[in-house]
RNA sequence: GCACCGGUCGGAUAGCGGCUAUUCCAGGUGACUGUAAAUCACCCGCCUUCGGGCAUCGUUGGUUCGAGUCCAACCCGGUGCA
């Protein structure tokens, strides 16, 4: 079976720079696996790799769509899962890289997800809904899935209703077997320094013009409503909130990670030998 | 010194005689089926055999069947007048 690399880990721990560093030394390409750096024009506040950072290896899956236009895992699953048959081809190592979890494992775990695209009409009918109503309109459509469902959230509950009105109920979660080697490697920063981090990190985003970035954004003709969407960094952000929430979302994606028993876990503040997993 | 206002969880805040002291932030634990930097749950005084037990609204007294709430004195902070 073929290896493909995977880092990931907190957000500002320097996972972009150490992957290149890799991939230079076992001839690898990188493939992003961050759900804003999809688009394009989301650089400053996403923190993506600038070009000449790239050192001439190839990382695919940045700027793939218009930030007007809403991507999903699902494609990403399979723009991901071709990306490193393409790579593959060429005798070149995939590298995984980022920090949106879910979409690691929906390669490395290879999750099947229900072939119901998102259905705007409808989202936009029962949203009006409150949690109740919602709930008793999924024990309608899927009694399994709604004893299942966190009945609180209602953005999985609309979305548990979409896939049971297209479907006539919400299929098991069911995984393929994946059909690589998957190495992972868990790069963290110890909580003080990982907060330095991040906090220089926001006030460099500012410095390099955040708030132009948004302006360009708006002016091409990104809603303020899908600004807000894009995450916190482009609604009306402060250097003080920015750091904030990025310290909430660091914590939140470990929760996610740490259910990884698979994750190899090395301290990014130390010198890392590459031999122990290459 | 006098007068007024205030002192409630780490911070902010509600509570104006009644049962279980509210909400927000911060903090902790966790969930995750096409929005995932999203969305959501639980905990957040102490002890617990997870049934519950014991505390607690600046302090000390008092009134009352019952006090964070009313009264008195004191302590602390703010504002005004001297």
């Amino acid at each position: 079976m073929k290896k493909v690399i995977v880092i990931l880990g907190q957000t500002a721990t320097g996972k972009s720079a150490f992957a290149v560093k890799i991939a230079k030394k076992i001839n690898g390409e990188i493939i992003s696996a961050d759900s804003r750096q999809v688009y394009k024009g989301l650089d400053i506040g996403t923190g993506k790799i600038a070009r000449k950072e790239m050192r001439g290896i190839p990382h695919h899956l940045l700027d793939v769509i218009n930030p007007k236009h809403k991507f999903t895992i699902a494609e990403y699953q399979k723009k991901a899962i071709y990306a490193i048959a393409e790579i593959v081809k060429k005798e070149r190592v995939p590298i995984i890289v980022g920090g949106t979890g879910f979409y690691i494992d929906a390669i490395t775990k290879g999750t099947v997800f229900p072939k119901v695209p998102p259905n705007p009409k409808l989202r936009k009918n029962i949203s009006k809904l409150d949690g109740r109503q919602l709930l008793m309109l999924l024990q309608k459509l899927d009694k399994k899935r709604a004893q299942n469902i966190d009945i609180h959230n209602k953005v999985r509950l609309i979305r548990a209703i979409e896939i049971a009105t297209a479907l006539g109920k919400v299929p098991s979660l069911i995984t393929k077997k994946p059909k690589y080697k998957f190495i992972k490697i868990g790069l963290f920063l110890p909580s003080n320094k990982l907060e330095k981090k991040i906090r220089l990190r926001v006030k460099k985003m500012f410095k390099k013009g955040l708030p132009k970035e948004i302006k360009k954004l708006k002016k091409s003709g990104v809603s303020g409503k899908r600004l807000k969407e894009l995450g916190f960094e482009y609604f009306e952000p402060t250097e003080e909130k920015v750091i904030k929430e990025t310290v909430k979302y660091a914590k939140r994606q470990m929760t996610w990670f740490k259910r990884d028993k698979e994750i190899k876990w090395f301290d990014a503040s130390k010198p890392i030998n590459l031999k122990l997993f290459l």
